[in-house]
DNA sequence: GATGAATGAGGTTTCATTCAT
DNA sequence: AATGAATGAAACCTCATTCAT
């Protein structure tokens, strides 16, 4: 078989399910849950009606399936940044500009999972925000390990509880994207979360402000 | 005129309207804008549903009604504590204690409006997202220049932009309350967000690690 | 309050209810419970669909609400029938003379039910039709104690279970109605039950066939 | 050709046939007409929902086929038994001993076309009813030559019309089937039809009660 | 002014049937 | 010949909104 290990059948269904997940994800994101109807998802992704309850049970399951997706190819991609180096200093730092990345990339669609994160959707019936919030607070525990970890090595001062810095610079990343499309041009300073991360490492370094942090990611 | 300074009739009104509203809001706090019926908030609030259209020209309005009213007394509350002091370390502090305290006692409805600010509820039609967003953005631009003042008058460095920080702190203090219903007992430190503004005084700290911060935030 | 102890109010909805129950009738008659629409219901009813739905919670409840209203109004010109009279050969004439009439008049009606008490149907979920079965089996139980007590005061002979002359006699005359339509003219003879009736009293008599009850049913 | 008179290929058509109206008549007995879908048959049947289309124009026609053969075994299976001796007595004692057994065996696929026949089943658009019900009627006239014959030979009273006596005793017994699952075991007579029976002996009988029949059927 | 019964558009979902493979 | 994925019409039901009383 020379394209992929999967039988054809099975690839044109993948390729199939993708192509509905990508017209749901547009609509949900332009006009959210309540305001797309399966009618219109179906026919953005060129699909009968009837086909979309063939890949989904129902409107919930479809939205779910796109939640998780979304999750995954997100959290994925951090914990990869994360994982590429064994220097604490230079873990938090891939993992500020990875995000950054990523939710400059695909921000409507990742604005989907957040606003289950925040539970402040009330899209669901129940249950997948807290799986949705359980992976956030898995994540939160591998960065706040890092920043424990360089605590223990004597590189950060124990200033605040490790979960505490984890939440802090995590959150300040989605919130400046998530304003950034209303923050007036003289605002938008584009190396702006690394330039928090600074804050960060001055106000945790041990002796000196380290001016090569800042210094580096000026010149990034 | 005896009690106030309105008519009665228009006394009566505006307790009435503060009855449906306080109805919508609960419901809405709890199941979401589009799991609520005018119908349901009608009968919460012991009124007929005719007389919910002659206060709300539709359910949209109503919500837009409700919504501006939590964002009025939030920011308010929050602009008082603020203009309590000259100091900036104080008005900071005074920031971050006020805000912490209204989201622990209004987390619910609240979160209603943190949803539409983050631009990750689809609830309204069009355009109040932006109205409350646009005050979001006028409530980090007093913060900033706290943040600015604190900078010229050499109390901090100026390590990052001014409107960045204040975006930074506002983010990390709603992200800690929206995430503390899912957070195990051993993370949930009390005096978290303060902890976390010792971070950033340090960080941003012209000499020394400023310990009387730390030190009084802990005493209190 | 000049016409009827109910407020006007409920005497409209009263009235509408019977709008409502008389088109579903019609229809439900006419072609099954399963090729009517709540839509055809409601436009030849001449109401909103929303209307029906405040009156009955679904197509179910209209269908279950319909089939016990035909119940009872067939059940209880029966048992008043029996009533009529204290001898036990006057009683069951009454009923044999009743029952068709009310079929006569009301076939297409009363086979909606009948449907459901020979568990020939499947147009409910559930239960209805044990409900249903219940009253008609408390109704045979109404006709054996007739028998019973004939049987008793040795008017006639113990030949078979009283219940079972009870059941002998009522299917008999439904099943002549169900079929009289598809009969041929030279079959159907108008006094058809009466005539069976007589069978059954010449096959139970205690002495001599009883001609007199022949000799009345043929004048009448 | 070795086995049977019909190619092969015909062989296995018709075998693919009986599997798919087996499985459809398990599914329509439980459920109803209305409440089993094509998909379903195909699956118990363990086929595809095309290949049931290649022997079935559409649900309908396999209905009705189903229906027909229901309708052929069992009223082959009665005229049969009525076939079996040249005696009305004996004719009519076989009619109502193999008409009970071939209840007690396949209820639930009877009810099928009882209720066809009844009229109280709208499964089908139009029109199998009517060849169901005519079918009835024939067997019906069969039933009444032989009460005819007896009584133009002097063994019955020519009480009633032969006709109206084979629409009594036939509906009797299927009534008392239909009803059996509801009575409480007391009134559950095992020889109940034929009690009855005899009572219509009795009934019609010229001279004496003829104490062999019931003597007989207790017997049995 | 307040009421709540009536409306009907529009949503989700099912399933008989077709047809390319 | 057999398959079963795709189709889309049509069903049930909800609910924001109106308006006669």
């Amino acid at each position: 078989m020379r394209s992929g290990r999967l039988p054809k059948r099975e690839r044109v269904r993948l390729q199939q399910r993708q192509e509905m997940l990508a017209a749901a994800c547009d609509l949900f994101s332009e006009k959210g849950y309540h305001r797309v109807s399966m009618r219109e998802i179906a026919e953005k992704a060129e699909f009968a009606v009837g086909t979309l309850y063939k890949f989904f049970n129902n409107k919930e399951d479809l939205y779910k399936a796109l939640l998780l997706e979304q999750c995954d190819r997100f959290e994925n991609a951090i914990i990869r940044a994360m994982e590429g180096s064994e220097d604490e200093i230079d873990k938090l730092r891939h993992y500020v500009r990875i995000k950054g990345e990523e939710l400059r990339e695909n921000l409507p669609s990742i604005r989907l999972f957040l606003a289950e994160r925040n539970g402040a959707s009330f899209n669901l019936e129940a249950g997948l925000d807290s799986a949705v919030r359980k992976r956030h607070y898995a994540l939160l525990e591998r960065l706040a390990a890092i920043f424990e970890s360089a605590i223990n090595k004597n590189r950060f001062k124990k200033t605040a509880p490790p979960f505490g810095l984890a939440l802090a610079l995590d959150s300040v990343i989605d919130a400046f994207f998530l304003l950034r499309q209303d923050i007036p041009e003289h605002h938008f300073d584009p190396k702006f979360p690394e330039a928090i991360l600074d804050v960060f490492f001055n106000g945790l370094a041990i002796r000196e402000p380290c001016q090569s942090f800042t210094a580096e990611s000026e010149a990034s």
